[in-house]
RNA sequence: GCCGAUUUAGCUCAGUAGGUAGAGCGCAACAAUGGUAAUGUUGAGGUCAUCAGUUCGAUUCUGGUAAUCGGCACCA
């Protein structure tokens, strides 16, 4: 997928675009005022105030008859340099103008001309409306004025545009097929979750071929974070509202939780997250310095009251599953920590062969004082933490304001999904604020008792999100290790042949293969369909070669290649491959 | 939650300019004995999301509700 923002030529053209659509849609709608129309790395976007008018499907193809009619006139894009006093005169009808006008030094600002349209704009631009001729308007949305809930809702119109047809055609095309791979769409062929009215908006319910999948990913994790000294604990899925109070998150994400339940004076809500519960854990008995990081992990159930506009399939759910973990360190050990979860993730995602991701350092806005609470000297020290780190470590990230937790700063690791949301798959978050709060402590070398630092971190985020990702990073097309049937074994004919697929199948089964027989009375050509369909990695066709020589003739899902070995060759192929966690 | 759209069989979709509905796939039965991507025939399966309104009559028109989809906002 091409990215708009950062190819400078593609930028140039999306921008004037989106030019040509303000005019379009200035001529159509006379009352149009205008905010900003950026290029984003998906295209082109201009958000427009049309009054009581809201833009509807049926009114792009209107708008892009007229955006054609413009470029076909061909009108020259005319820049001109403006005093500050002559902008704010020029448009002085325009409050979204002014707004951007005030806040411009005299002497930087310009205008744009092309034909009958004028708008201001730091450029640059093509030199005439002809060069984007090969757009497209993709969609439409209502957005808030300056990203913010209480201003007014503006019409927002996202296009892409090519320098020719054929790259416009290709793209289009690409945002096609990314469609054949939104994870709701093969986790509904596959099998691997669904959804019920019934049962609530945002709950997943995990199929036999999902749950296979969630579980050898959270063996997968465990037995990692094993090896690297984690401790797993396991602590209810509700807590006392006064453990939310205690926490701060009460304060903060009260109305992002289910809401209390009363109970014999008590109440009690379904937690949203796991850290007050590892506090307590980590409370409940007496550290030594010596006895430092302690790892608490745990594979958790969480419950977000999500808003319903943010439920995404099991990308974003009300009810899923954290690999999650609070590591609580002296502060002379935060940076090796810090290094040991990064290094962790670096080597989790390349067992997934997941190359399409970025690391952001999430750092807080300093002007929200209401959810950055606390003291400036711990935020900046624990941001300049993170931020050396990273540079100890060479990886390449880049920062986010605004982006932080309420108790610190973060490194999200981000990923685009198949329909192009950014979503954060794993975190590391440094936390000054709940050891506080919890009063945690330690012995220290010299018998004072001192507060630890808390690192928060999720690997593989919520299993729930990462299946998501994973199905549409791999097509469905799951590594033999995960997937749910590894072997298909079809008889040639059921009648002839059974007797041996089976007697291959029970010996496959006895070895931990999840294999089946689909001795179904089809022609065999259709079981063979059926198995490719369903992305099985390996389909074995058993005729009476097979049986006379005790042979198995294995195919590979998505090649040709027929390959006829013995039973053990295949078994110890498998095994392999399986152990070796094999990526195709 | 906000703006826009959608909702017809398990899935993907037609359709009715108001007279209670179809296809393909899937499923079931029967026939067909099969060597690497769909054998044939027959059949079952739908309060046309839901609740109201208009109408002699609503799946179709109007309104409410719910869920879903695309964005916005949110994301501990």
């Amino acid at each position: 997928m091409r990215n708009f923002k950062e190819e400078e030529s593609l930028n140039t053209l999306n921008h004037s675009c989106a030019h040509v659509m303000a005019q379009a849609v200035k001529h159509l709608y006379p009352q149009a005022k205008f905010w900003v129309g950026p290029v984003v790395e998906e295209g082109f976007y201009y958000d427009i105030d049309l009054g009581d008018v809201t833009i509807t499907d049926d009114d792009l193809p209107k708008i892009e008859k007229e955006m054609k009619k413009i470029c076909k006139d061909g009108k020259r894009i005319v820049r001109r340099e403006v005093s500050k006093e002559e902008a704010l005169e020029m448009f002085k009808d325009d409050e979204y103008k002014l707004d951007l006008i005030s806040n411009l030094e005299d002497g930087s600002i310009s205008v744009y001309s092309q034909g009958d349209f004028t708008d201001l704009c730091r450029g640059p631009h093509m030199d005439t409306v002809k060069k984007c001729r090969f757009h497209k308007l993709i969609k439409h949305s209502g957005a808030y004025w300056k990203g913010d809930k209480n201003n007014k809702v503006l019409q927002r119109i996202y296009g892409v545009c090519f320098p020719t047809k054929e790259e416009l055609d290709e793209h289009l095309e690409a945002l096609e097929e990314a469609k054949q791979r939104d994870h709701r769409k093969l986790g509904r062929e596959l099998g691997i979750f669904m959804f019920a009215d019934l049962v609530g908006r945002g709950l997943p319910m995990w199929l036999p071929n999902g749950f296979i999948v969630r579980r050898l990913l959270s063996d997968y994790i465990t037995d990692k974070e094993i090896s690297l000294g984690y401790q797993h604990v396991m602590t209810p899925s509700l807590g006392n509202v006064n453990l939310y109070k205690t926490s701060g998150h009460w304060a903060h994400y009260k109305d992002d939780m289910f809401p209390a339940m009363e109970v014999e004076d008590e109440a009690y809500v379904l937690r949203p997250m796991n850290c007050p519960h590892h506090m307590m854990i980590y409370r409940n008995s007496l550290h030594s310095y010596r006895d430092l990081p302690v790892r608490l992990a745990e594979i958790a159930n969480d419950f977000r009251f999500e808003a319903s506009g943010a439920l995404t399939g099991i990308e974003r759910t009300r009810a899923f599953t954290q690999n999650d973990s609070h590591i609580f360190c002296r502060p002379d050990q935060i940076k090796e920590e810090f290094k040991g979860v990064a290094k962790l993730i670096l080597d989790v995602y390349k067992d997934f062969g997941f190359e399409n991701y970025s690391f952001r350092l999430s750092l807080r806005d300093k002007n929200d004082t209401e959810k950055y609470f606390g003291n400036d000297e711990l935020w900046e020290r624990s941001e300049a933490e993170l931020r050396e780190v990273l540079n100890e470590m060479g990886v390449d990230y880049y920062e986010a304001e605004g982006e932080a937790a309420f108790y610190g700063p973060k490194l999200d690791v981000q990923v685009r999904s198949a329909i192009g949301h950014d979503v954060t798959l794993s975190t590391i978050q440094l936390d000054y604020q709940l050891p506080e709060r919890f009063e945690l402590t330690y012995v220290d070398r010299d018998g004072q008792k001192v507060r630890p630092v808390v690192i928060h971190r999720a690997i593989l985020g919520s299993l729930d999100r990462f299946v998501a990702f994973l199905l549409e990073e791999t097509k469905g097309n799951l590594p033999l290790w995960l997937a749910p049937t590894q072997v298909k074994v079809v008889p040639v004919n059921p009648d002839l042949h059974d007797d041996y697929s089976q007697e291959v199948n029970s010996l496959l089964l006895a070895n931990g293969i999840r294999s089946s027989v689909d001795n179904r009375d089809e022609k065999l050509g259709y079981r063979i369909r059926e198995a490719q369909v369903k992305k099985i990695p390996f389909q074995l066709v058993m005729g009476d070669k097979e049986k006379e020589n005790g042979t198995v003739t294995y195919r590979r899902f998505g090649e040709r290649k027929q390959t006829t070995v013995t039973q053990e060759e295949f078994l110890t192929l498998l095994k392999e491959e399986i152990k070796n966690k094999t990526i195709k």
